[in-house]
DNA sequence: TCTGGGGTCCTAGGACCC
DNA sequence: TCTGGGGTCCTAGGACCC
């Protein structure tokens, strides 16, 4: 019964509109998605400005970190990647890409085509860090700015500097040049009608690019390129749609909405959008909190030994309830994930009756679930093993923590578990993540 | 070329309640 | 008596993103 012209509203709020972030204030006319969304923002239109979304993208992010902490890294090939046997490339510099290195790629791979590479270990921490001050300088700039991850953020440079054109060129620009200066990343950026224009548009000036697409422009930008380069289109979704016959994102416009609805669903009906440029999905200040805290590690060689299981699980729950705790958060289900030899991934998950936090709660939850799992498949060998917390509760101020948790355990049980639990985070603050390994048996099977 | 780690969202079936 | 339909929660798997 969703068929007829503002089905639109309901495929159109999208996902940017679910978080608990709060909305920005935005001119009437631009926030009613329900009543006409982007494709109304176009010059003329009752005196309001036209929708200016950027997306900004940091260039070879963890490669430029690594270079502006070491300078004698310019211009040689970097890669940024676990150098383990099992490892993938996270980032590769412009100079290895020439030989064929590229992200997601195993890091043999790459080192074959690139054997000169510099090879660095992810260091989060600092990544995490230059991020957060990517993220101070653009709000400097602009007052609405929405993380997209450590790399990226979305602003809405609607109407800036009193609703000049070349305002939000401006204002761009600016934040180039501060990012730059301050950090030693180059950024590129598109500004369009749109986020998913945004996005695809500062992808293809990449690097140290500025495109701006004029108002109204952004279904002629979309349409010669490929299908894939659509967010939310991967692999499957191209390979699919190739079989029908879309290659471009043109293609896709030039079909009918209801014959993308019935073919793919949901999915047909926002590629249907947004390959006629029609994304008015808001930008909304601020990035949620999150809906789950995981942890999760491959091992350089399969394993078998059910203790050595037992003690990672142990391991990786620990560190998990110590995220918990750092970010004020409680989870009622928890989840194992487990990926045999054969690379097929379970995953099996338990809701607790009480959100908890701490590591013997957590962990005793995950060994049930690892228990069950190996006892219906014996000796099969594991290739990785991880523990994720969900169904996270709001965020809660400390006293409040303190006041209800454990509330199905007794009182001394409770106070010496988050007494060992308190230790255990003060020294992980000062000594790092990596301080502590939880004192369970290593002997092997 | 054997394939990381941290996330989000969607789908679908079954249980359970009204 | 054997037959509902809707809503919500839980579980499992999978696509996709950086």
């Amino acid at each position: 019964m969703a068929t007829g012209p503002d089905q639109r509203a309901g495929g159109a709020a999208g996902r940017g509109d679910r978080g608990a972030a709060p909305r920005p204030a935005l001119p009437a006319c631009l926030t009613s998605a329900a009543s006409g969304g982007a494709d109304r923002a176009v010059p003329g239109d009752r005196g309001c400005p036209p929708r200016r979304i950027a997306h900004f993208d940091l260039d070879q992010f963890f490669v430029a970190v690594e270079r502006a902490r070491d300078p004698s890294l310019a211009g040689k090939p970097v890669i940024v990647g676990y150098p383990g046997p099992r490892g993938v490339v996270s980032t590769a510099s412009y100079e290895a890409r020439a030989f064929g290195a590229h992200s997601a790629q195993p890091m043999a791979e790459a080192l074959r085509r690139c054997p000169q590479a510099v090879v660095i270990a992810p260091q989060r921490r600092r990544y995490q860090a230059a991020s957060e001050q990517f993220h101070r300088i653009l709000s400097a700039h602009v007052p609405i700015v929405q993380p997209g991850g450590l790399d990226e953020a979305y602003a809405d440079l609607t109407g800036v500097e009193a609703g000049d054109p070349e305002g939000p060129r401006r204002v761009a620009e600016g934040v180039r040049s501060d990012v730059s200066d301050q950090i030693q990343v180059r950024v590129s950026v598109c500004i369009a009608g749109g986020r998913t224009t945004a996005k695809v548009g500062s992808d293809k000036v990449k690097p140290d690019g500025l495109l701006e697409i004029p108002p109204g422009g952004d279904a002629a930008f979309l349409a010669p390129l490929p299908i894939r380069v659509l967010p939310s289109v991967g692999p499957q979704f191209a390979g699919q749609l190739k079989r029908a016959g879309v290659e471009t994102i043109g293609d896709a416009a030039a079909l009918s909405k209801q014959w993308l609805a019935e073919q793919f669903g949901r999915r047909g009906i926002v590629l249907s959008d947004r390959a006629r440029g029609v994304d008015p999905t808001p930008v909304t200040g601020g990035s949620a909190p999150a809906k789950q805290v995981s942890r999760e590690t491959t091992f350089d060689a399969d394993i078998t030994a059910k203790s050595h299981m037992r003690q990672v699980v142990g391991q990786l729950a620990a560190s998990v309830a110590a995220d918990l705790r750092s970010g004020g958060r409680r989870a009622r289900t928890i989840t194992l994930k487990l990926r045999w030899s054969d690379f097929s991934t379970i995953t099996r998950s338990q809701t607790l009756p009480q959100p908890v936090y701490d590591t013997e709660a957590v962990a005793a939850a995950a060994d049930r679930l690892l228990r069950r799992v190996i006892a219906g498949a014996p000796g099969r060998a594991v290739r990785l093993l991880g523990i994720s917390a969900g169904n996270l509760e709001t965020p809660l101020r400390q006293l409040e923590m303190e006041s209800i948790s454990g509330a199905d355990r007794s009182d001394r049980q409770r106070r010496r578990a988050e007494r060992r639990d308190a230790a255990l985070d003060a020294i992980r603050r000062r000594f790092g993540p990596r301080a502590l390994r939880r004192g369970l048996a290593r002997e092997e099977d």
